[in-house]
DNA sequence: GATGGCATTGAAATCGATTACACAACACCT
DNA sequence: AGGTGTTGTGTAATCGATTTCAATGCCATC
């Protein structure tokens, strides 16, 4: 209840409020809020705010903004571990192109754990977020419903049942495809990989090396893993214990393959003279990994830009039917596959 | 839930607010606060409250909660690119520890640029952040002064001078001496390095290295470059071209050694056979890199989290004089550097 | 000179929560 | 029996902004 008449010095202890901007200035708080936005006012009373902000050292209270405004300018993004390169890229795009429109990132990790899922789709409804970019795992992708949630959803990498929501990803058909030609053109027969089991991504990549195979009349030897590099190295150690191993061996991600060609070194293989090797991600590494390792870049500034892009188009439109965008992949052909 | 009934009733459209919770239960909105919260309610009424909160699909707003208890429970953490495998790891150890004593992270790239990270740090002002963990250029350590903030800061990775702010960093003289001293035991004299000309960092592990070489009666060459992988690049093919390159170079972090291999190979030279090459950060590719690239291994995830430690330490008693924790790297030699 | 826009401005309501304060009920002391 | 805490509860104030609504002054028009 005690008055503070102390304007004696900026920032002395107490935190300058918009009201104390308005006394400064002489005008109604009404008038600074209203000239610190958009609102009409005129130049003469303009100016004497602005001295006003600048004499106090005032900083808009965000919380109390948001409140009012019911416009969080937030959005989510939720990714399985910001420590996979391919996440890494897509969230700088993300924050980038957000930061860009006037608008903060609340980054989630869900280590592919759907309690955590939950737990952070629950946290962003409670921040009133104003939109979410989310790559889910496969079971929360299924029961997804953003009509229930309150806000837009723009699903990257994996995608959920037709019609549901908005999302980006790769072509992972046509690039699973891309590589499976590779090898073959090479002139292996005998093709393998190992694939992420909590993600639609490894299925389609998975489904997309069967089909490519089978228009060669040809089979393909898979095994699903957990999508850490510990894993896969398990798995491959396994695998290359066994009696017949495939002459070539696909990773459906970067932390996978990172992990299998751990593996084979452990194991003594070399490649690509005993074992041919290739993946996705173009992650920095492996271009300079033993022979260069060959690839599928995904285009991951691209896919973070478009999400945002997709989630503010969607703001625009609420009622527009779900969109999916397609990208293409690019095949980069290094010594791990040259026969 | 089975029930269509309810959900077709409840949350149609409107949102749920206190006051509904309240009507719902037949309490007053302060007892349903003191039910979310920690107050004192009596057994039977809060489990009204959350029969309820239940029946309501009850989400609190947190720009309310945050306005009106003032506590924002939010940091912030501003790295340079998140990008860059240190900062990456470094984030998720901070979100670890932040979401697990009930935080929200805000992430900011300021791409070393001072601009940028005057402008984060306003923001951080404008959110009411409980604290913020700051990777600052050289530029804005210097003038940084937590106490004008109003929030207390960590810094990580680069230090301010001392006593001015909490520090968790690298002891990176002891560090770059560990790397030199192994140089110079495998029969290297002629040693330089390219060193980022942003931080603190690169002047430290430079002043590390020109030490080591000091109480050896050696001298050390050192260029400085911006500490991205195009500009080691472009740095090291300049200087590989010049008549009397070092017999071994030394890269003052991931991304600088990242470009310096990149130019090594452009310019068809040898590792470890012309010319041996060390660096700072065990990330990934280091250990699939050619022979492997000898390194100094810094403890990323304990970083992050003991930054987080000491933020809460701050926290709680806000009197106390700056700290600096300064931890050690660990030497990781590989086939970069065997003679 | 009265009337009707139009552009500014301020007073007050409002956003949705927490919390200070008052008060009732009840056990515990002298 | 009469203070004295202690607990649990409701009412109302409060956090710091935006936004509604009414009022003002000014100018052009009739």
């Amino acid at each position: 209840m005690q008055d503070h008449d102390n304007l004696t010095e900026n920032d002395c202890k107490m935190t300058v409020r918009i009201k104390d901007v308005a006394l400064a200035a002489g005008v109604s708080v009404a008038t600074v809020s209203r000239a610190l936005g958009d609102g009409p006012v005129s130049d003469e009373l303009r100016k004497k705010v602005e001295a006003a902000v600048a004499a106090t050292g005032y900083l808009p209270n965000l919380s109390a903004r948001r409140l009012r405004s019911q416009h969080s300018h937030t959005i989510g993004l939720i990714v399985s571990d910001i420590r996979n390169p391919f996440f890494t890229a897509v969230s700088r795009a993300v924050e980038d192109a957000a930061y860009a429109v006037g608008m903060r990132v609340i980054l989630c990790n869900t280590d592919e754990n759907p309690q955590k899922e939950a737990m952070y789709l629950r946290l962003m409804q409670e921040e009133r977020v104003t939109g979410v970019i989310f790559a889910p795992t496969r079971a929360t992708a299924q029961k997804l419903d953003p009509q229930q949630l309150g806000f837009p959803v723009v699903l990257i990498d994996r995608a959920a049942p037709p019609g549901h929501a908005d999302a980006v990803v790769l072509d992972n058909a046509e690039a699973a495809s891309l590589l499976v030609e590779h090898l073959l053109a090479q002139g292996y027969q005998r093709i393998g990989g190992l694939f992420g089991n909590t993600s639609t991504t490894g299925a389609e990549r998975y489904a997309g090396v069967l089909a490519a195979m089978q228009r060669h009349g040809l089979q393909a030897e898979a095994r699903f893993i957990a999508p850490t590099p510990e894993a896969a190295e398990q798995a491959m150690r396994a695998w290359l214990a066994e009696p017949a191993v495939p002459q070539a061996l696909i990773a459906s991600n970067g932390l996978v393959l990172l992990g299998m060609l751990r593996g084979a070194r452990a194991a003594g293989i070399a490649i690509p003279q005993q074992l041919a090797l290739a993946g996705f991600d173009n992650d920095n590494w492996t271009e300079l990994a033993g022979p260069g390792l060959t690839v599928i870049e995904q285009p991951v500034y691209d896919i973070g830009r478009t999400a945002m892009k997709m989630l503010l188009e969607r703001l625009e439109d609420p009622a527009r039917s779900a969109r999916k965008v397609v990208l293409s992949g690019r095949l980069v052909v290094r010594g791990s596959t040259s026969a």
